[in-house]
DNA sequence: CCCCAGGTCGTCA
DNA sequence: TGACGACATGGG
């Protein structure tokens, strides 16, 4: 068991915001996520992060890693409100929301099966990819399954996906993995080049780039632009067409943390 | 049964 | 470019 300092994080707020797929809550209140190597169980107390693990190797950089807990996030709140003073509000709603540091491989595949999905279907999915195909991990007598590796998955026939139940995303998957090596380019590359190369691969628009960059990459100018967003952007200032470039001017480079934001603004009020 | 899901593709104007 | 239906599958 180790503690962590755990900042202003809030747990919960950014376990099941829609960034993540393979996160549990326990009955006695106590999260459960699987993350690449490993799976962790965290508690929480005003002050830290309790963590145990089936691995407790380097755990704390693991954890602080993952959720990012090193990131300045008061300086890129103040950036927003400095730039737009209604982050003034959403702020105050979204506090301790941070952008996880989750696996590339894991966040391309997994939102290639995000689309016209929902989430429950998505996790669903994912659950019985990794039960075929990755590796187990005994964890508090009991069997996770760790999101399976390139290497894992790299031969994989249309044939046998089909049985993963991933409807006509399976195919796009399997361009994927056929894409996989191009994808090394990507930290090189701007963001633009980055969703060029994601986009590519078949299945993939700038919606699933978009997450990707933000969830696998750590892409933090890059922004998801969804129905929700759409909708407000609508709303409030009323702009129809190039929302797009609407954002990017007025939160780059953080436009991907402030699209965040006002998202799960948005997805908290209809879930009340 | 119909509707929808953090979309994307192919097609046609 | 922009609009529109199809797409697999399962939950509401």
């Amino acid at each position: 068991m180790i503690k962590v300092d755990k900042k202003d994080i809030n747990l919960k707020e950014s376990l099941f915001s829609g960034q993540c797929f393979r996160m549990y809550q326990e009955d006695d209140g106590t999260f459960t996520v699987v993350l690449n190597d490993r799976v962790i169980n965290v508690q929480e107390d005003n002050k830290y992060l309790i963590i145990k693990s089936d691995n407790e190797d380097n755990l704390k950089n693991v954890v602080t890693n993952y959720f990012d807990l090193d990131r300045d996030y008061d300086e890129i709140n103040n950036y927003l409100i400095k730039k737009d003073k209604s982050f003034e509000e959403i702020i105050k709603k979204v506090k301790g929301y941070k952008i996880l540091k989750q696996d590339s491989f894991e966040m391309l595949i997994s939102y290639i099966i995000s689309q016209n999905n929902n989430v429950k279907r998505i996790m669903k999915s994912i659950e019985k990819l990794s039960e075929l195909y990755g590796s187990e991990i005994i964890f508090n007598d009991k069997k996770y399954y760790l999101f399976p590796k390139y290497e894992q998955i790299k031969n994989i026939t249309l044939e046998e996906l089909r049985n993963v139940g991933l409807g006509f995303r399976d195919k796009y998957v399997l361009d994927a993995l056929k894409k996989y090596n191009k994808l090394k380019e990507i930290d090189s590359l701007n963001t633009d080049g980055a969703i060029e190369i994601l986009m590519s691969i078949k299945g993939v628009g700038l919606k699933v780039a978009s997450c990707i960059l933000l969830f696998g990459y750590q892409r933090l100018d890059v922004f998801p632009i969804d129905t929700w967003v759409k909708k407000y952007t609508r709303e409030k200032y009323n702009v129809y067409k190039k929302i797009d470039e609407f954002y990017k001017e007025k939160y780059n480079p953080y436009t991907g943390v402030a699209i965040q934001y006002i998202f799960h603004v948005k997805r908290n009020k209809k879930n009340n």
